[in-house]
DNA sequence: TCATTGCCGGGTAAGTTCCGGCGGA
DNA sequence: TCCGCCGGAACTTACCCGGCAATGA
């Protein structure tokens, strides 16, 4: 279920999974994406939608819009411990699954000026991983420390494999009924150096800016709901 | 000369975690 | 009474963007 993988690539990059414990012994489980966009979070909405249908499950889907930004909230135990499980076993997605969340986590985390092909994220391993994957399909990739204020890491494809890298995200064909937003079909060439600030509709790239996520292997792995705070994300 | 890319600073769009409330088992 | 779901928002920082300089063809 490449949707499953393309929404946890979202949540790794602009969100999170959530075990809130409330004074009076109250729980809650989140699933939340963030987005500035709200077409982008639409869309994720829209797959969440499907999700739950799908699954059976009859939790809302919140769209809450907020001052800078929009969040796609999902609160539901058994929706949170399917993520869970996804991130747990991230190593073993099918290879359909594996470009999906990859192109969710670029939506969330790329560069979207399409000048360069970069993906920031504190997680090292986590982008390795990604690299190791490209790498699986031909495209070369190298990851270095980007911002040593923050111990922000950027997975980098070189230009020679740019052009590669975004025809396997974004394939040039019409967009289908999976509630992606239609932008993410729209970039199978990238120039080189692209315009600064492209005309209108020249293509759809959003400017985003400001985003973070930290994942963790070994929370992913140890968290699977049962004791401590079980926070999927480390500071 | 020009394309590429490692590095860096600006600043905002994210992430994270509180709160109170409600309802079902 | 306990637990899970809903709705909101405050607070902090991890991203993204874009420029610059070094490098190499």
């Amino acid at each position: 279920m490449s949707s499953v993988a393309y929404l946890l690539g979202l949540i790794v990059g602009d969100g999170g999974l959530y075990l809130l414990r409330y004074k009076g012994g109250r729980t809650e489980y989140r699933v939340v994406v963030t987005q500035k966009d709200a077409a982008i979070a639409e869309n994720a909405a829209k797959m969440f939608h499907s999700l739950l249908k799908e699954l059976g499950l009859g939790s809302k889907v919140q769209v809450i819009s907020g001052r800078t930004r929009v969040e796609v909230r999902v609160s539901s135990k058994r929706l949170w411990q399917l993520f869970n499980d996804k991130l747990a076993n991230l190593e073993g997605l099918a290879p359909d699954e594996r470009i999906a969340f990859i192109r969710g986590l670029y939506d969330a985390e790329g560069d979207k000026t399409g000048r360069r092909a970069r993906l920031w994220n504190k997680n090292r391993r986590l982008l390795d991983l990604v690299g190791s994957w490209l790498r699986e399909l031909g495209i070369e990739s190298r990851v270095y420390l980007d911002d040593k204020r923050h111990g922000v890491y950027v997975l980098e494809v070189p230009s020679p494999y740019r052009r590669r890298f975004f025809e396997l995200l974004y394939p040039p064909q019409p967009p289908d009924s999976s509630g992606v937003h239609e932008w993410i079909n729209e970039v199978p060439t990238v120039p080189a150096r692209g315009p600064a600030n492209p005309p209108p509709g020249a293509q759809s790239w959003d400017p985003r800016r400001g985003e973070k996520s930290l994942w963790s292997f070994t929370a992913a792995c140890r968290c699977g709901g049962a004791g401590g705070a079980e926070r999927r994300w480390e500071r």
